[in-house]
DNA sequence: AAACTTACTTACGTACAAGTAAGTATATTT
DNA sequence: AAATATACTTACTTGTACGTAAGTAAGTTT
């Protein structure tokens, strides 16, 4: 039973994190799908709704997921976390925020807005999972939670995009260091 | 003096790390410069010339950045490459690796193979810095090489990135915690 | 002075993108 | 059985992009 509204959205998100926002078509969707491009604009009146229900639903996967980690002590669920990436990174996919970050400013105002709230969501998540390991004393950096939070996420974001590049396995350079630094 | 073909590779590099590569288009130069679309096509036949153009002028800059660097000791080099950061943070704009690595399938052949090569450029070079400034017993980290040069250029990488989506100072963040962490 | 080069402009061509209005077939509700 | 909603297709409009062929005006070289 094929859920055309779920394919499209699919197809919409492996698009925007390989070729990024403004260089895929709906047609890139339709001729994938078999339909055609009227029948995207029919569950998605605008090419910005389709990129705010791709965006909103990540937003909605990693709340999902962290809280399937609630129970992991903070060194777990950094794992976890750094794991979501090692995934991308076997697909050779960078992350949504990587993806769309950059081009941020060409983007329509409603996915702006989602796409901060959801870098709000992560770095959130983040800190307090930091901040968390460091009150019980698993972690013991010495850079404050803020920094080493921003550190830890920029890395993770970029060793994707770098790995597009030069084609080397970077995340797994970056995945070390992070671990040990922490 | 107006020199028309640097006139377009400044605004061309502006555009890029702003909407990137495949947001704007030779009318956006065409426009700010007071010149015909096709003057532009005179200079550079193709987009995709002027793209490695551009790529190909910031490796040089880079080449001269580092050249005159070459008598300060490890940490005050990684120093001046952070500000090279801090320039571009000010501005609020990402790096060229950060606009283009992420649609990178989308560019165009020749572009592909200059940014590739500047990317082994920046990171071979840093990865000098810190195996020099190891040796010397300036830097004390206890990863590897590899993964603290990779945890360094990611995290300046994409402190530029997240503080369009976020708004916020990242790279202020990340610079101290490199700093401390080195 | 004639030939050539440089740095453009004018005027197109082709392609493709987002989006829409109207029609249609099938299933569901009343 | 009639009306309505769902999930599309057909056919089109409008806008913009990259790119090119041909022309031109101002130097520069021979």
């Amino acid at each position: 039973m094929a859920d055309t509204r779920t394919d499209i959205i699919d197809l919409a998100e492996q698009l925007i994190r390989t070729k990024g926002y403004n260089a895929f078509s709906y047609k890139d969707i339709s001729d994938e799908l078999g339909i055609k491009n009227a029948a995207i604009h029919y569950h998605f009146p605008s090419k910005a709704d389709l990129g705010k229900a791709m965006i909103n639903r990540t937003r909605e996967r990693f709340i999902d997921d962290t809280a399937s980690w609630l129970d992991l002590t903070p060194k777990k669920q950094l794992k976890a976390f750094i794991d979501v990436y090692q995934n991308s990174s076997q697909k050779n996919l960078v992350c949504f925020m990587g993806a769309l970050g950059p081009a941020f400013k060409t983007l329509p105002l409603i996915m702006q807005k989602e796409l901060t709230e959801a870098g709000a969501d992560i770095r959130g998540w983040l800190r307090q999972v930091l901040s968390t390991g460091k009150r019980t004393g698993e972690f013991n950096f010495t850079e404050t939670v803020s920094e080493k939070s921003d550190l830890i996420i920029s890395s993770l974001l970029s060793s994707l995009i770098i790995r597009r590049i030069s084609g080397d396995d970077v995340l797994s350079n970056v995945s070390k260091a992070i671990l040990k630094g922490v």
